[in-house]
DNA sequence: TGTACATCAGTGAACGCGCGTTCACTGATGTAC
DNA sequence: TGTACATCAGTGAACGCGCGTTCACTGATGTAC
């Protein structure tokens, strides 16, 4: 109960919420990188040392906002992805996934960017990163169980490695689908997010420039392309 | 000729050269965003102020890097994309791109991870960047020329906002392929690219890691998706 | 309900370190006559 | 070919600034009896 929450319990939620706001306005201004411990505390008017009380070190934080954002991009994908059939939920996903990334460039840029050097990702956020794969592979698995699957073009033949590897992964993810559905999901995964990738990153500036069009072609292309059909 | 160099010319191309492959080393070690003009210069055994005659200010040596970056791309993939029919130069023109990045991971994340905060890329590094989504283009022209481009399944019609973007960039790299066959190869970059990234950056790890065949499996079907004919 | 003690948040000084850029300068290299 | 002058490379000091982390401490809040 929140009632039996001490004043000083209270009082520390706030500020570690705080110290995490922050930091992501830093973060948006100086990168992952250059956040500074300092000038966080000197902009919430604390002398530095007293974020050791909140955050044990400077990679811990890094650490909280990766989860955090991780998160905040589950929760929204998982709550764009709306619609009564996979093809719709898969429409509607990717464009909350673009919607997103375009409204936090920088929160992207720390999951989805280059690695920060020095700096390694504890086991504590493969869960939240875990979120949006798998919500993808669940609308083709919903597709494959209503017997709607359908994809485009059969593509070339998955070697045996790879088979392996993907079944494995299919295991792993207690998720029941022929191999090749599930190969297509990934690729699909890659090129959704090498999509949103180039168009913050700034490669496709001059070309496909502003990116609307292109995303939402490319988003039914790939519907296409898993095999989610049209609405019938 | 090489010849009429003075010494004094030979001296400063061979410094500039080794200041910019000492600063390619600590980019490995500490990244674009904390590369250092002192600590480069210390590891040359100058003093830091000797720098500022080889490049006027940090930025642009982070530019000489850049540009650098994708012309060493350009050259592998150009060097490369072999083979006598298109299929064949996109397949190994795709292998060699992934195998530069694989052995230079921070000069790929130099070029297409995050922005650098603070830094805004001169117009100089476009035409080096401009490369690599030129081959691939070429190959494309080439199976339309040839008329061997058959893509594997039509895929939504192209909005006419995007038609006119996708027949603007033909326009601007003056290439004569219809704007459906473009629109392709420019979702085969993105896909590549984001393929690359994710294997790189670690968003793999766990699922299709080791990423070889994925990556070769991926590209044979980007060619059936592009049109590009099997030999035949 | 009141008191004694334990827990915790925040302070301020300190350690040891780093950075980009400017400037007046020395001495070597190159060039024009 | 030799000399005078101009160009350029590199020095060393300085400016003004930043950082993460530790530590002994004060004073407020919470808890057990």
């Amino acid at each position: 109960m929140s009632a039996s929450r001490t004043a000083r319990d209270r009082a520390r939620a706030e500020l570690t919420r705080e110290i995490k706001d922050e930091a992501r306005r830093q973060l948006a201004e100086e990168g992952p990188v250059k956040l500074s411990l300092r000038s966080v505390a000197r902009e919430l008017g604390m002398v530095s040392s007293a974020l050791y009380r909140y955050f044990p070190s400077r990679d811990d934080l890094v650490t909280a906002l990766i989860i955090d954002a991780y998160n905040s991009l589950g929760d929204a994908a998982e709550k764009g992805a709306t619609g009564d059939d996979p093809r719709t939920r898969w429409l509607t996903g990717c464009a909350a996934i673009r919607e997103w990334a375009k409204e936090r460039p920088h929160e992207y840029a720390l999951i989805y960017g280059s690695p920060i050097p020095g700096y390694k990702a504890p086991q504590a956020t493969v869960a939240a990163a875990a979120r949006v794969p798998l919500l993808l592979i669940g609308l083709v698995q919903e597709a494959w169980e209503a017997g709607t699957l359908t994809p485009a073009f059969p593509g070339p033949p998955l070697t045996s490695g790879l088979q392996a590897q993907v079944m494995g992964l299919a295991e792993q993810v207690a998720v029941e689908v022929p191999p090749e559905a599930l190969t297509r999901a990934i690729v699909a995964w890659t090129q959704l997010f090498g999509m949103i990738s180039f168009e913050l990153f700034g490669q496709l500036v001059g070309s496909v420039d502003p990116t609307d069009e292109f995303f939402a072609h490319t988003s039914q292309q790939m519907a296409d392309f898993i095999g989610l059909p049209a609405r019938s």
